[in-house]
RNA sequence: GCCGGUGUGAUGGAAUUGGUAGACGUGACGGACUCAAAAUCCGUUGGGCUAAUCCCCCGUGUGGGUUCGAGUCCCACCACCGGCACCA
């Protein structure tokens, strides 16, 4: 008979759907495994090669997990909500939900055509009301605890999809989805205050399984530093507070630099204390106009205007300093104000040269500083010029100085982060409703809970407006509602979630996925958090994964889930490139369809080869020809299923290898090395192939070779009559038992190095000592041409492996 | 500029973490089977030297170093990939 996968593949689907052998169990005195892979967007494409490579890697892992006698949660769900959908749907003019129905319908008969071993009774889709009343009850939360708020600020706002974006979305000044350029609009948002939470996003970092290029990315983008506030007097009166990380160079403060937002600056203006309050009119307008790519662009020359008629006064030295306006200075970071220290710092280097500012050296150590900045904070700097600092380390001085500073009540030691709060509404339809109603006489009031979920209204038209409106505000019988306070006429909020909303909490709601009273049972939180292994992309790192640690330590902190912490672990593959080592797409017609290969080859091919194309880690290159390579391993699986032996003992000449290969694709599959673990299932085909095998040496090879490839293995645990013995699926079994002692063989392979230098090889018996093993490495003819004429006067032995002998030329 | 990663045959990639470099797969070449092809099976496949699949020499981006021994550790550099970037 020949491998048929084409029947036997939706052979067994079916089988483990009606049999629900992976259903996950909500009580069990089995240990718990939580596994979890990001849910994908239901795009109207359907799956692409991408999504099986994470999807089958914590398939594996979830699979031999069972068979360790977990019991194991392994779901799957749709982010459903966003972008792609709600255009397609304008362009065919199809309701979003319709589209949505359609793709997850598409999607779910591509996953189980692949034969996961998803729950899916426990299926979630954020687009779902009984889903998203949750997503709305979170936000609820986030507000009565004065985290959400509402602020008019400069937001970045694609021009494409005409919506605003958090600065996560902002990739180089573009959208991160479309691509389109990015601009400043100043546009009344809610904001989630995720600063509130940067210091225990970095601090719990520390306690979890993460690979360390996410924890190292994650800390980058809260981007913690330390420093002082340090407070300068105007000539007019006012204070004006500086954030520096460099304290120490206080006596090189020259000049200061507002951002052209600041506050200050419009007091002034308004009570006409600059002479020159038209060109400072005119550079504040010239620098709102800029986009972020124009503001963010490469060594852009530094503008600024001089304010003309109000000064600073250093607090050290007492001297009177110039104050500019530039947007180097950036109104959303510290307090929009620095002082600047041309001598110890390029920015402020680069604009004292071009404006004439005077550049005072205060760190000795480093070249000129007329002629370039002297940044080192480390020992080699000793301050100078000033005054009781003079002498000091620049480590030693920032203490120093603080201590001084806040004794004297004009500055303050102070931490500041780079990360913003998160910009949490969009002017698109496709989303979740904020639910809020503004009230003119109460302002802002939280929906009722009762109320929940407020659903999304059926509207004619969800085009996006130019004007920033989102489609629901002309939804004039939806918007217009009652006041939960005081009765009276109101109006709901019409701006959506982003969709990062419903991905934030997804992994909660699989553990309990059908409540309607709570986003899940305390029984159920308690019984299946934290989620023990999550895989993901590298593309999540300062978005989905950021922003659900902190929606997860919220609901830690109101005492809705038990763990500070959503994911112990968290591990990353890399992205499948086309042949030809360039990234999969459209218009480069490199795409490959899953489809097509479990077509021509069959699902469990599909999954071979996607976990053996290479470092599960690393970018990988698609290969047609490749995937005949494991095509021909399941086949000569099948062949030997057919031509083995009665005897379910396991062969002599391949027990050895059989036991190394159970360790072998037992460690590998919990190091995420899918390709050595089917290498080595792959030699120990080829021995059977060479020795001739039994049903006992298939039977252990048919279960090592089950979460990789489900379908075939289950068929041959049937042919050979092991499912009718023991009345149960291959996936069922327990992982076959590995006994050190039989992987022991008889003999060893030593290799002999005269000075390092490999000069033959000896085998001896297993065990031998280390004279046996030098006297009978001496005969090997190779060896003995070496050492001829030699004075050996070291030997090194490596047990079981090696032997090295050193020598001098005899006298 | 800062942070992280990678660099090994024609090719995707292995190498038990300092101990026989190139496992396993692809491709190529030779052979068997066949009228023939496909499929399958067997063999060869880093470079040089050679009659030789004997032996020897060279070989893991480059140059140094540590070590009996380095793809692996240290120092300096080069190239590519990713993240952040006027964050004071």
């Amino acid at each position: 008979m020949k491998y048929d996968f084409a029947s036997i593949e939706p052979k067994w689907q079916k089988r483990w759907e009606e049999a629900k052998v992976y259903a996950a169990q909500d009580h069990s005195d089995k240990p718990k495994f939580y596994g979890l892979i990001e849910f994908p967007y239901p795009s109207g494409q359907g799956l692409h090669v991408g999504h099986p490579r994470p999807y089958t890697a914590m398939d594996i892992v979830a699979r031999k997990k069972r068979m360790d006698g977990y019991n194991v949660l392994f779901p799957m769900g749709f982010d459903a909500f966003g972008l792609p959908t709600e255009n397609y749907a304008i362009k065919n003019h199809i309701h979003p939900a319709v589209v949505t129905r359609q793709n997850i319908a598409h999607f779910t008969e591509q996953l189980k055509k692949i034969g996961y071993s998803f729950d899916w009774d426990r299926v979630v889709d954020t687009t779902d009301p009984s889903y998203y009343k949750w997503t709305q009850w979170i936000f609820l939360q986030l507000y009565k605890k004065g985290l959400a708020y509402k602020a008019t600020m400069p937001v970045n706002w694609c021009t494409s999809c005409k919506c605003v974006l958090a600065n996560e979305e902002v990739v180089e000044g573009v959208c991160e989805r479309c691509g389109s350029p990015v601009i400043r609009k100043e546009k009344s948002q809610w904001m989630l205050k995720i600063t509130e939470y940067a210091q225990r996003l970095i601090d719990d970092l520390d306690g979890l399984d993460f690979i360390e290029r996410v924890k190292v990315q994650q800390k980058n983008w809260i981007g913690r530093s330390t420093g002082a506030e340090v407070t300068f007097k105007a000539t007019t009166g006012e204070d004006i507070i500086v954030f520096t990380t460099r304290p120490d160079t206080l006596f090189g403060a020259t000049y200061m630099v507002l951002s052209p937002e600041h506050e200050l600056v419009k007091n002034w203006l308004e009570s006409g204390k600059l002479a020159n309050a038209d060109e400072v009119k005119a550079y504040q307008k010239a620098a709102a106009s800029k986009s972020d790519m124009e503001r963010t662009e490469l060594n852009k020359e530094k503008t600024g205007v001089k304010l003309d008629g109000v000064r600073g006064v250093n607090p050290v030295s007492g001297r009177e300093i110039p104050i500019f306006i530039s947007d180097y200075v950036l109104s959303t970071y510290g307090t929009g104000a620095i002082m600047a220290v041309p001598a110890h710092d390029d920015r402020d280097w680069e604009f004292a040269k071009k404006f004439g500012c005077e550049i005072i050296e205060v760190v000795s150590g480093g070249e000129d500083v007329q002629k370039a900045a002297f940044t080192a904070k480390d020992d080699t700097g000793i301050l100078c010029n000033s005054d009781f600092l003079n002498g000091l380390t620049v480590k030693d001085a920032i203490p120093a100085i603080t201590k001084w500073l806040e004794e004297k009540g004009i500055g303050v030691h102070k931490v500041n982060y780079k990360l913003r709060d998160w910009v949490f509404s969009r002017q698109r339809y496709w989303g979740e409703p904020i639910p809020m109603v503004w009230c003119d006489k109460c302002g802002w009031q939280p929906l009722p809970e009762d109320q929940l979920p407020l659903l999304l209204p059926e509207v004619e038209s969800y085009e996006p407006t130019d004007d920033g409106e989102s489609p629901l505000s002309k939804m004039t019988d939806w918007v217009s509602t009652t006041c939960p306070c005081c009765g009276g006429h109101a109006r709901r909020e019409t701006d959506t979630m982003p969709q990062w909303a419903g991905s934030s909490w997804y992994f909660l709601r699989y553990m309990d996925p059908h409540n309607p009273n709570a986003i899940a049972s305390k029984e159920a939180l308690e019984y299946w958090s934290p989620v023990d292994w999550y895989n993901g992309g590298m593309e999540h790192t300062t978005l989905h994964l950021l922003y659900s640690r902190f929606w997860h330590k919220f609901l830690y902190d109101i005492g809705v889930v038990p763990t500070k912490e959503p994911y112990a672990k968290r591990t990353s593959h890399g992205m499948i490139l086309g042949e030809g080592g360039e990234k999969m797409s459209k218009s480069r017609g490199n795409v490959v369809n899953p489809d097509d290969i479990i077509k021509a080859y069959g699902a469990d091919t599909l999954r071979l080869y996607i976990m053996f194309i290479g470092d599960f880690e690393q970018a990988a290159t698609w290969s047609d020809n490749a995937v005949k390579g494991c095509k021909r391993f399941l086949d000569k699986v099948w062949n030997l299923s057919e031509s083995c032996t009665d005897s379910l003992d396991y062969t002599k000449e391949n027990e050895a290898g059989i036991h190394k290969c159970v360790k072998k694709v037992a460690d590998d599959i919990e190091a995420m090395k899918f390709n050595t673990a089917i290498a080595a299932m792959m030699t120990l085909v080829g021995d059977f192939q060479k020795n001739g095998c039994s049903k006992g040496d298939m039977k252990a090879l048919i279960t090592m070779l089950s979460p990789f490839a489900p379908h075939i293995a289950e068929e041959l645990w049937e042919n050979l009559g092991f499912a009718a013995q023991s009345n149960t699926m291959v996936c069922q079994q327990p992982w076959p038992e590995y006994d050190e002692s039989k992987t022991v063989a008889s003999t060893v392979t030593i290799a002999i190095q005269v000075a390092g230098k490999l000069r033959g090889t000896v085998e001896v018996p297993a065990g031998s000592g280390n004279e046996v093993i030098e006297a009978a490495a001496k005969e090997v003819p190779t060896v003995a041409k070496f050492l001829n004429g030699l004075e050996i006067v070291k030997v090194i032995h490596v047990p079981g492996k090696l032997v090295n002998f050193i020598g001098k030329p005899k006298a």
